[in-house]
DNA sequence: CTGTTTGCAAACCATTTGCACCCCC
DNA sequence: GGGGGTGCAAATGGTTTGCAAACAG
């Protein structure tokens, strides 16, 4: 495990994700750090977006069809992933988002990934047209 | 839309999956239908799936690292997924999976993706030596 | 006949990797 | 000055697509 060193471009993407705000896909990370460092590659952009997932800066979300997505801030709130366009929602639920009486003991302790679906408000508007 | 047309690769495709039973990702079940249909293409295992899924006779299970996966049947269950070698397995919740009083009202009716994340038998064997 | 489906190979897209150079501690 | 970090370009891996020939209805 290498020790992390702290660089501009690394910096640079933690606060490209950050303040984007809305879990950026890493190539709207990789234009928004361009602003600053013209000349960074998109390698990079990936190894220090995986770098910052394993620091946990940063949170990874994956799963439906397009690109991952990222997030800067970790707190205990799920997504609604739009069919249509792939944006991300976020909700914040109140109390455990799951019914622990449903499941056998040994997943108590589990990590699990939910995740809504359903579209959001522009694709729906579109889709009425 | 196109009318479905019955051929022998779909039947074959829509088979194999059903007979390996154990989540085969396309290239599994690429090469169970070669065992009957020696000159099958990948291309057409994947348009078939696709078809099938469609049609709701078999389900896409994205999500992980690895190729997505495939089951036949639909029940109400959830997986869980190996970290490690990504298989699944299934788990068959007794009664609502989700804690519905945690979420605003407008996603009640929403679909929702939920799986566990747990190391597999063999996989926890393994990290013991 | 007509429009779908197939096999093949090439294209695609997101992501990863190899490599030579660079820079920090 | 030595090991991580970078830019670049090429490779990877899963999946999709274009096309001409084969086939279903």
């Amino acid at each position: 495990m290498p020790i992390q060193r702290r660089t501009r471009q690394r910096d640079a993407v933690f606060q490209a994700v950050s303040r984007i705000g809305h879990h950026p896909t890493a190539e709207e990370v990789f234009w928004e750090v361009r602003q600053e460092i013209p000349n960074v590659s998109l390698g990079t952009v990936y190894r220090n977006l995986d770098q910052l997932c394993e620091a946990g800066h940063v949170f990874k979300i994956a799963g439906g069809d397009g690109p991952c997505r990222y997030e800067g801030n970790a707190q205990d709130h799920l997504h609604v992933r739009c069919p249509s366009c792939g944006c991300l929602r976020d909700v914040w639920p109140q109390g455990d988002p799951l019914n622990r009486a449903a499941f056998p003991e040994d997943l108590a302790q589990a990590e699990f990934h939910l995740e809504f679906v359903s579209l959001c408000s522009k694709c729906s508007a579109m889709a009425k047209n």
